[in-house]
RNA sequence: GGCUCUGUAGCUCAGUUGGUAGAGCGAACGACUGAAAAUCGUUAGGUCACCGGAUCGACGCCGGUCGGAGCCA
């Protein structure tokens, strides 16, 4: 794995919960570097801004708002791919050391934990095996996750332990990379994280009763601003049939509108309610990471000190 | 005005023949190694509208008060 050079261009991030504006804030530091002669690009990680299509609901960025700072990894998919941390972190790796060898600064911003993990940190994917991931996942559906659990502890005892009998999915992947690989399979992240390269993470974060209420107006928002119709339209892209895409917050209740079978209310209602339980998700897998320098959104310093903290990497 | 139904956790509601209460959702917290905007776990919330009565004992029976809903006038 690579260590970077003194001087040379360092990797940032800026994660945090959804809605928090990270989009805004990565390319203001963009705009900065730029402007004092080090150039930086943009490397979403969005998981769902991947997605070509998928803009009021992913809340991404009109080229016009981006301010012609380039960004990466964003529109890559169609609506029908499926997209995995794996294959994510096989993509932004290279092109992070491609930006860095160019003296470009990667700016990664997103939200979505386990893809940020992935590059950020020593993260190893054991591969997988669609036969048997199909097969495993066939039987999950018959004899439940209990017994899926106790296959698993049969195999693999000490991965057995560390996950929740209940949890039927992560029973399957750890029973597919056991028997893959042959090895125990850990089931368990590292207390302290190692890296793949030093970066800087900036979080930005608030109050939950300011943060609920935000994304309240974010998602009304996404429905004035017509996301039934987007969904509507990515229908003929073929929505229905997407694993990953159809699942994200917002389409799956908007499709559901488009259906008949929640009214508008119900639709806007229950994608407040997840967005309002993902955030709380985001920040509990976030939090966990003592690294990330955390800014409060609501202050309008915030740019101020992410830039010290920008430069203070460059300084490293 | 009369009749009927109704008032249980923040919300929607369960609560068997009377032995001081549960679920789902929400909330807080957590787990997380190829769907992670996914998949799961833990915990905290209730003087059972109010007052009185019979009972060893009432959310549950009786009477009344105050709120809601509907029907008939």
């Amino acid at each position: 794995m690579t260590g970077q050079a003194k001087n040379s261009a360092p990797l940032l991030a800026v994660v945090g919960p959804t809605g928090t504006g990270k989009s805004d804030l990565g390319i203001a530091i963009a705009q900065h570097l730029i402007s004092t002669g080090r150039p930086a690009e943009i490397v979403n990680c969005d998981s769902m801004q991947f997605y070509r299509g998928m803009d009021i609901g992913t809340a991404k960025l009109p080229l016009a708002e981006r301010h012609g700072i380039v960004h990466h990894l964003i529109d890559h998919l169609e609506i029908t791919d499926e997209s995995s941390a794996a294959d994510y972190q096989l993509l932004a790796r290279p092109l992070i050391e491609d930006l860095q060898a160019r003296g470009i600064t990667p700016i990664l911003v997103g939200g979505s934990m386990l893809y940020i993990a992935a590059v950020l940190n020593d993260f190893d994917f054991p591969g997988t095996d669609e036969v048997l991931r199909a097969q495993l996942e066939a039987e999950l559906l018959e004899i439940g996750p209990i017994a899926m659990h106790s296959k698993l502890a049969a195999l693999d005892p000490i991965a057995a332990s560390r996950i929740i009998p209940q949890n039927g999915r992560r029973s399957v992947r750890a029973i597919e990379i056991v028997t893959m690989t042959g090895k125990p399979f850990a089931a368990a992240l590292p207390e302290v994280p190692t890296e793949w390269q030093p970066s800087l993470q900036v979080g930005l974060n608030g109050p939950r009763e300011d943060l609920v209420e935000r994304l309240d107006l974010r998602v009304q928002r996404m429905w004035q601003q017509g996301l039934v119709a987007e969904v509507e339209g990515l229908i003929g892209h073929g929505l229905r049939e997407a694993k990953t895409a159809k699942r994200a917050i917002g389409y799956a209740q908007a499709l559901a509108q488009f259906d008949g079978e929640l009214s508008q209310e119900e639709a806007i209602a229950d994608t407040v309610r997840l967005t309002q339980k993902y955030a709380r998700r985001q920040m509990s897998w976030f939090r966990r990471d003592l690294r990330i320098n955390w800014l409060d959104y609501r202050d309008e310093t915030k740019l101020a000190q992410a830039l010290a903290l920008v430069e203070a990497q460059f300084e490293k």
